[in-house]
Formats: C-alpha cells, structure tokens, sequence
DNA sequence: CTTGGTTCCTGCGTGC
DNA sequence: TGCACGCAGGAACCAA
C-alpha cells in the first residue's frame, strides 16, 4: 500500500520524465474516479509535480493542477521516447502491456509520449482543479505535518520535528499506531511503515499515545524517519502491486522489520512476529520486543 | 473528542 | 479443477 516512500518515488519518477511535457489528449475510461473536465488541461504543460502526503499533485503551465490521490492499487506509468524499455514482468499486476484491463485513464503527451493511471480496486481518485485550489482540497488542507522535508512539499507545510512530534503525542490518548496512521494528526505515514517504525523503536501498537515516555517518543520519532528514509532508499514498498513511475517494483519489501512478518522471526530478537488487528488495520509486533 | 462500523472494489487465499 | 465465500485496506462518512 503506497505510503509516503512510494508516493514520493512515483513523484521522483514523474518529475524527471514529465515536465516540460504537453498534454494534447486525455481518455478518461472509467469516470467516477476522474473528477473535473479534461478541457481544462488540454495543451497543457506539466510546470511540476509535488506530493503533499499520499497524494500527488501535477501543476500545469495554465494555472490547473491534475490532483490524485492512488490509494491502495493505483499506478502512474510513463512510457516515452525518452523513458528506458517499459519492464514486461511475468506478473500482469506489474509492467505488461500498457494499456490493460485495470488502465482507467490515459494521458497522451507530446512526442509520442503516453501516461497511464491504472486502479486495479479503484479506491483512487483524479481530480482537475485550479491550481490555487488545490491546498484546498481536505484531504490537503487538513493534512498533517510531514516527517521528512523533501523537495516540492507544500510551501510553508508544516514539519513533523521532534518537539511537534513530542507534543502531539502527550495530548492524544488514542493508540499509538492508528495515531501514526491518522493523516490529519501526521502526513504520510500508512500500515507498512507504523508497524516497522513501533518494532524498531520497541513500543507496543496498542500503548496509548500520552503514556510513552520522553525518551521513547524520541526513539519513535527516530525510527519513524529511519524507516521512512529506507523506504525511499529502496524505491519503495512493492507489497500489493506498487511500481514506480516506469512500472518497476520496489525492494522496501525485502527488508521489512515487522509487516507481513507473520510467524517470521523478529528481526532484533529472533522470536516470532504475531499479527494481531487494531483499530480495524492487520497489526504486526513481536510480543517479546514490543511489551 | 473519541471510537467503531460501513462503504467503495477486486484479487487472492481458503475450503470443499 | 472449479466454485463459493470472505477478507484486506485508505480515507470519507455516519453513528454513538
């Protein structure tokens, strides 16, 4: 499930290969999940990409934006002149010939160049906005403070620093991983990443958030970026079926800590990881490590 | 303020 | 081999 690391990579992806590219034409294949009028961003230019937690945001040289939100399965693929061969991978949740059955909107650029969105559950959105809106959007405006600050964040968007992280955590009562999850309380932070970062900083998923102690919200804080930062490094957790920009997986997955662990050894203590639900979210921790 | 349930949807694992 | 069934999950929404 595409959490911060992976959107940022589809972003990374997006803004080497798109900008300067000129939208001539869009087919919209599946329209409850595009919402806006494909007018507007005809002609187009792609001035730039920026993400504001899971969500992704072209900004356009006539002053609209093509806001998206993926979800759990939804993709952004470029294939173009200038882009190296499209993976063809055995699995055809992942690369294949473009478009497939789960491609719900396709982008046509300039110099042959072709953008596709595929949604296999089609939990994802697309949205045609004035680009002045689109900090306006709720799930934008009522977004979190982020805990990395990467390049193109939402100018004058809050950082999750330690002191925030510290604060936030005191007054809350709620658990500390639905907490972490909650995009209005933290930017970006989904299941993959809360149940890694918890193992690493020992803390148990159920513990209310106000009863960690000053110096385990600190280790949290730590190991939530730590995780975060491993995530980007390895482009990316591809669990269901994320791919980058150009249709290629992820490695996060090869070094996941405790999620999708189940029965697996821990990887700090040896014993084995449980799975357990929370707050409706398949939880793992290692019940040795995590008290 | 907070938690819990439901909804959207389809691929996949399970059991027979 | 094939079919029915139920589950997972981000976030909006509603209810208590």
């Amino acid at each position: 499930m595409p959490e911060l690391p992976e959107v940022e990579t589809i972003r990374l992806g997006l803004e080497k290969y798109l900008i300067g590219c000129t939208i001539e034409g869009i087919d919209v294949r599946l329209p409850k999940i595009f919402h806006g009028n494909t007018k507007d961003i005809e002609c187009a230019k792609v001035k730039q990409v920026r993400r504001f937690g899971k969500a992704l945001v072209l900004d356009l040289d006539n002053d609209f934006s093509i806001a998206a939100h993926i979800k759990l399965t939804g993709q952004f693929i470029y294939q173009g002149p200038n882009s190296p061969n499209p993976p063809n991978t055995p699995n055809n949740l992942i690369g294949g010939e473009l478009p497939n059955k789960w491609t719900h909107v396709i982008f046509h650029l300039d110099k042959g160049a072709t953008l596709f969105y595929n949604d296999i559950r089609q939990f994802g959105w697309i949205r045609i906005m004035p680009t002045r809106e689109v900090e306006n959007l709720p799930f934008i405006n009522e977004l979190g403070p982020e805990p990395i600050r990467l390049a193109n964040a939402r100018s004058g968007q809050a950082v999750l620093t330690l002191g925030l992280f510290k604060k936030i955590l005191q007054v809350k009562k709620t658990k500390i991983k639905p907490l972490l999850m909650d995009q209005k309380i933290i930017g970006g932070v989904g299941n993959i990443y809360a149940n890694d970062a918890l193992l690493l900083a020992k803390i148990n998923p159920a513990r209310p958030a106000n009863s960690l102690s000053l110096a385990e919200q600190s280790k949290l804080y730590k190991a939530v970026m730590t995780v975060l930062k491993r995530g980007l490094k390895y482009g990316g957790a591809t669990e269901i079926n994320f791919v980058n920009a150009l249709g290629e997986s992820g490695r996060y997955q090869e070094h996941f800590l405790a999620y999708g662990r189940e029965n697996q050894p821990c990887p700090l203590c040896g014993s084995e990881i449980k799975k357990i639900r929370l707050a409706g979210r398949g939880t793992y921790f290692c019940p040795i490590c995590q008290k």
